[in-house]
DNA sequence: TAGTGATACCTAGCACTGTAATGTATCATG
DNA sequence: CATGATACATTACAGTGCTAGGTATCACTA
């Protein structure tokens, strides 16, 4: 179980690395982030969505509704040129405290 | 500048790596986390010291008055025994979203 | 037919957290 | 005696995830 500071840290950066892989919808990033992190990451829809609504009012990001391949309604998002800047950014950000963590963690062999 | 998302998410797993090294308390600790990040994480000291009672009153850390070299009283802190079982949780969930976020931003060549 | 579970979207109340501002006090410096 | 650094603390405010709830469609099946 991740800790909801580190899950509302880590929301923004991931959303935008995913939809840098393509455009994609609410539900499909959930799986997307669960899977891509060996089921360590499980989002709730109810954290996910306004997340969706403040990153397109931010227009980091742009919806469109589309019908999927099963039929339903889907509400897509795509990376905005602000968002594809905004991934350099965030990852600075990121690594700027990773790189102070693991220093102060100092050298690690392999964890298991 | 770091979001305030990702100092809520860092701020206890950079504490209890600060204390590791030995104990400090909260002025100077800031000042360890400024230098040891290379002046990127500026902490407050408004945000530090509800973060240091909060982490005493889950007894991840013990506290005790002193007086310094100069004369001045101060508040160290060190960690208890849970507080440094507490560190590798930390870390474990730290590097579950690290890794998550590397494997998506890709192969990056040394940044600057 | 009715019920279930997956898909797919949305919102509201609650508790928690950083920010900015403010306060207190001591000490060294000029 | 005014200033800045040291060193602690608290408060109002805005932003955030969590929990729980809602709506709707579709496939499957009892």
């Amino acid at each position: 179980m991740i800790t909801k500071e580190l899950t509302a840290a880590s929301t923004k950066p991931l959303v935008l690395a995913v939809l840098s892989k393509g455009e994609s919808y609410g539900y499909a990033i959930i799986q997307h982030v669960r899977e891509q992190s060996g089921g360590n990451l499980e989002w709730s829809e109810g954290m996910l969505y306004p997340v969706l609504h403040r990153m397109e009012e931010e227009k980091l990001i742009l919806a469109s509704w589309k019908v999927g391949d099963n039929g339903r309604k889907r509400k897509y998002y795509r990376l905005s040129a602000s968002g594809t800047r905004a991934i350099d950014r965030e990852r600075q950000q990121w690594l700027a405290v990773h790189d102070t963590l693991t220093s102060l963690w100092g050298p690690k062999p392999c964890s298991t």
